[in-house]
DNA sequence: TTTGAAACTGGATGGAT
DNA sequence: ATCCATCCAGTTTCAAA
């Protein structure tokens, strides 16, 4: 991971489809040289994969939601995780601090389908009660990026 | 937006780098359909990019949060997006209903670094207070997919 | 209108240096 | 890491359904 891993992977976080002589423009580097490194990278586990950014009201998804899940006393978080990832209208579910302990982002087709999801969640064993915060417009969305040279 | 779409999406949402060859496999289309299929998602908007799924740890992403964002009287969507968007730390940001107005996803460094944005961003002139949720560990993290049939 | 086949252009990839 | 040669994907054109 050195400063050229980080120049390519700030290239690719924005067109994950250019080609590796497109990259090696913006890194100074040969078409082959960026392909080895990006094969490393993703041997390595650093990049994870690529995928395409949707617009979600284009596709059909209305509606989004913070749903904040209270856990009966000591629910371990792969028994959370292993309960959430199954519904495909989970976006992404974090455990956090505070007096919510489980934070899940929720993607629905309308309130009716939001509804409907969060009722299965607040019914699943582990779960006390819920707190849903509803999405009025997405301001800023971004995908993931290396982070600056300390600042 | 027909069904070929659909399917075409949910190839690339798995792997954005996947050939049009492979792709047609999938839909049983031949490569130039496939093509011209996704040059027009691109146009209408609907595919808004192409990027790369990183792991947040490896890239130095140490601590994330949600910084919960209360505003002074009436403050515009547009003037918290400004705001909002020059943070390289702010990863989405949505206006939501409740008593918060703007909720916050960062991700920082580590501690040190996530205290100074939470500061900058408390200090931003519209913002009345903040309220920060610290990610304990990220259960589930889904990439944009189109929605399934109603169920 | 949208597809598949063929042809051409240019990128991916492995080996030599 | 680059250069080069080979192979294969991207892209355009055209004819057909």
């Amino acid at each position: 991971m050195d400063a050229l891993d980080t120049a390519i992977l700030r290239v690719l976080a924005l067109d994950a489809r250019a080609t590796f002589a497109q990259v090696g423009e913006h890194v100074s580097l040969s078409a082959p040289a960026v392909k080895r490194r990006v094969d490393r990278l993703r041997e390595r586990g650093v990049i994870r994969g690529f995928t395409v950014r949707l617009d979600p009201a284009a596709m059909g998804w209305q509606t989004e939601a913070f749903v904040e899940l209270f856990c009966q006393g000591s629910t371990s978080p792969a028994t959370m995780r292993s309960a959430v990832e199954h519904y495909p209208e989970v976006v992404a579910a974090s455990t956090v601090t505070g007096d919510v302990d489980l934070m899940v982002q929720v993607r629905a087709r309308d309130m009716r389908h939001l509804e409907r999801v969060v009722e299965r969640l607040a019914a699943e064993p582990f779960v006390a009660r819920t707190r849903s915060t509803v999405v009025l417009s997405a301001l800023v969305r971004r995908p993931d990026v290396p982070p600056a040279p300390e600042g």
